[in-house]
RNA sequence: UUUUUAGACUCGACGU
């Protein structure tokens, strides 16, 4: 068992969790009885791949084995859930763990609180805090990390600002993860001179800035539209400091392709290569997009396939971006049977897949086709969202019909959501 | 005198 385990934790480590669930399957569980830690490396596995139904399976079945959950089983399941988004369902693990009589840990709070964070409730996650600690968890520097990055995300970029000088009366010193954070929520909120103004403080710090803190200020900047202050900073910064890496080239080339120069972003494209930087799935998406929007489909397959010789696996953006090429291009029977194939190969189609084809129908003229494909999303247990409903009553208005508009928005409101 | 199986925090891409 312990050879399996250590076996399992490595192939996980590697991101091989699905070779080492087989290998689980087919040899562990005939030769030996698996324990705690190889429900362990297995659940990590799956919840880093974000498998997480497949991660409650595994809970499920080690329960069946009369295995007893631990704090370390419940925190990788409920970390998992946090990170797709399921915090609340995170909170009722959470809840029957305290019944069985598990103690919770700072940890698990942590990872509780960072997740309704992440999901911008936090008035949930501050009264977790509240709990943590009459439950006996001091709050350490991760649970107030984890916390100024909720705040900040939620436009509260005061209020973290305060609980960073709280944690330094509380003896709680914060590091260059903290000062990233605050960073990145200064430029987010559009508090660019702050923000600036931040980095130079850091600049002049004991602690040394690294490369996530350049990439805060490169990415800053371009979502700003200062692609070139961007650029002057990323000769300026690089080299001196640290090492560019995937994040720093890719920020870049999205920024050109997001100001129509696409032409400049390919040649960054092949300055990173020269640099001995490998594009990943991300950046080639990127430039996908990018030459799509501007109708470059040849050269975009060209990328594509330069992607895909490179190893790099097509992931669900990359599809949606193809999508909306082809979608562009009024070349939707292409792009629907794009979306069946992508299914096939196992890329589940999202909220934004439907979008991009009920827009891509409805600009051709076939509301009614759209309309099928919003019954489909309906049938696989989607929400339509609000950018599907716009897609549609502008469909709709655009066909002059108008009164199935209204009553479409009517049917909107009734959901709970709200016209913008 | 010290380490050998598990968990939490910061940066990048897609639809109106």
């Amino acid at each position: 068992t312990f050879c399996y385990n250590c076996l399992l934790e490595v192939l996980v480590k590697a991101g091989r969790h699905r070779q080492g669930y087989r290998i689980y399957c087919e040899e562990m569980l005939a030769t030996c009885e698996p324990d705690v830690y190889t429900y362990a490396a297995l659940l990590r596995g799956f919840c880093r791949a974000r498998e997480v139904d497949e991660a409650c399976r595994l809970f499920d079945e080690m329960k069946a084995r009369n295995l007893v959950p631990n704090v370390y089983l419940c925190s990788i399941l409920i970390d998992g859930l946090c990170k797709t988004k399921k915090s609340n369902e995170a909170l009722r693990v959470f809840r029957d763990m305290q019944k069985s009589g598990i103690l919770a840990d700072t940890v698990i709070y942590t990872s509780l609180l960072s997740g309704f964070g992440r999901e911008k409730k936090l008035n949930e996650a501050l009264e977790l805090l509240e709990e943590m600690i009459e439950d006996g968890c001091q709050p350490n520097l991760v649970t107030y990390n984890s916390l100024i990055d909720g705040l900040c995300k939620d436009n509260q970029t005061d209020r973290a600002r305060e609980l960073l000088e709280k944690m330094k009366r509380e003896k709680c010193m914060p590091t260059l993860v903290t000062y990233n954070t605050m960073l990145d929520g200064l430029f987010r909120a559009g508090k660019m001179d702050d923000a600036i103004a931040l980095f130079e403080e850091m600049l002049s710090m004991e602690i040394a800035v690294d490369v996530v803190t350049f990439n805060i200020v490169i990415s800053g900047l371009c979502r700003a539209g200062k692609i070139e202050a961007a650029l002057s900073s990323f000769h300026r910064l690089m080299g001196k400091h640290c090492q560019p890496n995937v994040i720093t080239y890719s920020v870049l080339i999205d920024g050109l392709c997001k100001s129509n120069r696409v032409n400049q972003a390919l040649k960054l494209l092949a300055s990173m290569k020269e640099a001995g930087c490998a594009p990943d799935v991300v950046t080639y998406t990127m430039l996908v997009d990018g030459l799509c929007k501007e109708s470059r489909v040849a050269k975009a397959a060209d990328v594509l396939r330069e992607m895909l010789d490179s190893g790099c696996v097509p992931n669900l953006v990359t599809y949606n971006s193809l999508l909306h090429g082809l979608c562009k291009m009024k070349r939707v029977t292409e792009a629907l049977n794009l979306m069946r194939q992508m299914s096939d190969k196992g890329v589940k189609p999202n909220v934004i897949t439907y979008g991009t084809l009920i827009d891509g129908l409805c600009k051709i003229g076939q509301v009614e086709e759209a309309y099928k494909l919003l019954g489909e999303l309906v049938e696989k247990g989607g929400t339509p969202d609000l950018v599907i409903y716009n897609i549609l009553i502008n469909g709709l208005c655009k066909q002059d019909k108008v009164d199935d508009s209204i009553r479409l928005l009517g049917k909107m409101i009734e959901t709970g959501l709200k016209p913008d």
